[in-house]
RNA sequence: GCUGGAAUCGUCUAGCGGCAAUGACAAGAGACUGUAAAUCUCUCGCCUUCGGGCUUCGUAGGUUCGAGUCCUACUUCCAGCA
């Protein structure tokens, strides 16, 4: 069983400490996304430089390239990439939903490779094998996302994740093994029907698992009632994992108040990427004419490799004359922004300042 | 000096009698939440009540219902010959 202990807990917030093979992971805690087994743009020096505790790789692109097996062969998703930390994968599910041309059944689901066309197909127990292959050492179940939004629509995902859960849970067992122990998520579905929530939370807290992700959650939009609904069934003793959400600090604030212990989200690197950063007034596009001649630093009081040594008007030259550096100075930036949101958040609620922080945060970042 | 060739939106470029005029880049802005994303979208002559109106293709004339496209002269540039 994984090992969470709970330091500090305020109605549904908390904080403690994930115990994993790999190291632990002091939560609330924000998780960098690392699809491919890297964080674009970052290498792992620069992942721990910048205070990330953990990564989370998925789990469709690995058995694309470069095959969970030549993983397995490297000694596994934390010694191929050199991260010897605590890791995640994504069990694939998520690419059900956002892929064109896949075909889904009771079975499980059959896709063609984005990269050649070759023919693949993922079930609740090939995902497993393929987790337990890449040696991550949380996995996520293998759940399916609804085609829409309506009700029933969301009602057959969830019954269908329920079902794929059962599965996953019996591939689960029948896989461990004498190595390192790996564990596994529930993914708790229902959109934004909080008698869905309240019903895949029931199922999901009823069976053998390590912890929950939660899942299908898109926008700011009703997510903290969602939460409330869902984490005041799961049980209080396992970890949760808030899946995709954090692109904008409400996610992170509401999902960290409302019982969520680990984030990730590919919206960080991907905002830096195309030039969108992050700092305490909002994101700004510092490909934009006015920073051209602004010499001070891209955010005030931040101490990222960036933000120390590098000035807007740099950031913005690079930009402009599409320099790898821009993408690499920028990925540092946005991601240590994130990550050390939720280290505040962490410290903020041990020291239960939590509301006050943010308070402060939301209303300066959102001008309101 | 002679003989060819060429001048189109910031730049390069398409255009061969019906055209506010092609594409790329540059420029201006926007989007992005379990990553087929170092990606995508919009604007890019002037004005607009978004119907349209006005002025444009080196300069000045001409032919034509109609000219960036054909003709003449001039200007500038390129190549070859002197």
């Amino acid at each position: 069983m994984l090992k969470f202990d709970i330091e500090k807990k305020n109605n549904l917030a908390r904080v403690g400490v994930i115990h994993t093979p790999h190291g632990d992971i002091h939560t609330p805690a924000f998780v960098g996304a690392a699809t491919r087994a890297t964080v674009k743009a970052l290498t792992m020096k620069e992942m721990r430089d910048l205070g990330s505790q953990a990564i989370l790789a998925n789990t469709y692109h690995l058995i694309l390239r470069p095959g969970v097996d030549l993983i397995k062969e490297a000694g596994g998703l934390a010694e191929f990439s050199s991260w010897h930390g605590p890791t995640f994968t994504d069990s694939g599910g998520f690419q059900i939903f956002s892929l064109p041309d896949v075909k889904i059944s009771e079975d499980g689901v059959k896709f063609k490779s984005h990269i050649d066309g070759s023919k693949f197909e993922l079930t609740p127990e090939s995902s497993m094998q393929a987790q337990w292959a890449i040696g991550a050492d949380i996995h996520m179940a293998f759940d399916h996302l609804a085609k829409s939004e309506s009700h029933e629509d969301m009602e057959i995902a969830m019954h269908r994740t329920h079902a794929w859960l059962d599965r996953c849970v019996a591939e689960h067992k029948r896989l461990k093994s004498d190595g390192p122990e790996q564990f596994l998520y529930a993914v708790v579905q229902g959109g934004t029907f909080l008698d869905l929530r309240a019903a895949s939370a029931k199922y999901c807290a009823s069976k053998e698992v390590d912890g929950f992700g939660i899942g299908g959650v898109f926008t700011a939009d009703g997510m903290a009632e969602m939460l409330q609904t869902v984490n005041s069934i799961l049980p209080e003793n396992k970890p949760r994992h808030l899946l995709g959400m954090g692109q904008e600090p409400i996610d992170l604030f509401n999902g960290a108040e409302n019982g969520c212990d680990t984030f990730d989200c590919v919206g960080p690197t991907r905002m830096a990427r195309n030039g969108s950063l992050y700092t305490y007034d909002g994101r700004i596009n510092i490909k934009n004419a006015k920073y051209a001649h602004d010499f001070t630093p891209l955010m005030e009081d931040c101490d990222c490799e960036c933000c120390k040594n590098y000035t807007r008007a740099y950031l913005h030259h690079l930009f402009r004359t599409d320099e790898i550096t821009a993408k690499v100075l920028a990925s540092i930036h946005n991601e240590h922004f994130v990550v050390s949101v939720v280290d505040i958040i962490r410290e903020s609620l041990l020291d239960d300042t939590f509301s006050e922080y943010k308070d402060a945060f939301l209303s300066r970042y959102y001008h309101k």
